[in-house]
DNA sequence: TCAGTAATGACAATATATTGACAACTAGAT
DNA sequence: ATCTAGTTGTCAATATATTGTCATTACTGA
């Protein structure tokens, strides 16, 4: 079928699939002094930008992963006593994941390479692009939920 | 530092790394009676979509991956006969990988399958927005290159 | 031409992620 | 209150991906 956007959403989702795989590098790049991995830094950052608490399953789904990678990782984190369990008062087992002080401490160190990171990045990106973008993603999020 | 941009930024990558997650699922689903895994299809895909022939490393750069990563993937497609080694003139050892006979009728079922799924999901999207963020997502990966 | 740098195939070790299964828990409808 | 479907923790098996290393080949600039 002779469909443009066909072929413009196909390409764009192999090129995401390539700007995936280099945002993980640059993370990987970012936190290698802070001992970190990409597949803990994103759970820090998970929990950091969640306004309210998140559990492993909610981490999962954030991270667009399956819940048994994830709780691999939060185990081996707390652990390191980088992340604790916290009671939930809406769920008896699934406990609520949260920054330990430890924890916190790593969060500020990323953030201080993180945000210049993020400035530097969109410095020649037009915010109303970037909205745009945000937009567009979060529609297919909901599209493949 | 009181940047929307940065924030809008941090927000955008953790939404990717969503977005990835449940592209991954989708095409599994999508492929699922081909016997194809999202490690098998993407490769696929990234040679069907390009014009010139592939290396692994040329695949791995498309995808985002670490060539041995693709090598691995390639070799078993290879064996299964989904792909071939063909000679590359512009390079004595890096083999271009191509899709065998077998392996077009597979990509032929896969569009069988993807083209619908793929206009489905853009029919309610403007054109305009899908190129402007195809075009943000390339930015973005010169700049991570 | 040639030296230095980068890319590639190959192999190994390790990390990360998925899939499947099952019991315990939760939430919603009736 | 109860039933039912979905969620969650847990364990195990397997698949996939990264990282490191080294010899070989390709590329680039002087």
């Amino acid at each position: 079928m002779h469909s443009p956007k066909r072929v413009l959403f196909l390409d764009l989702v192999l090129t995401l699939f390539r700007l995936n795989g280099l945002l993980i590098a640059e993370g990987d790049a970012m936190t290698k002094e802070l001992g970190l991995t990409h597949a803990r830094w994103k759970v820090i950052g998970a929990i950091a930008l969640s306004n309210a608490g998140l559990t492993v399953p909610g981490i999962a789904r954030v991270l667009g992963q399956s819940r048994q990678a994830v709780q691999r990782i939060t185990d081996v984190m707390v652990a390191d006593g980088i992340l604790v369990y916290t009671d939930n008062p809406k769920h008896k087992r699934s406990a609520l994941v949260t920054l330990s002080e430890k924890g916190q401490d790593t969060y500020s160190l990323l953030r201080e390479v993180q945000d210049p990171w993020a400035i530097e990045n969109t410095e020649d990106i037009p915010i109303e692009e970037l909205e745009t973008t945000l937009r567009l993603v979060r529609r297919l999020i909901k599209k493949f939920n």
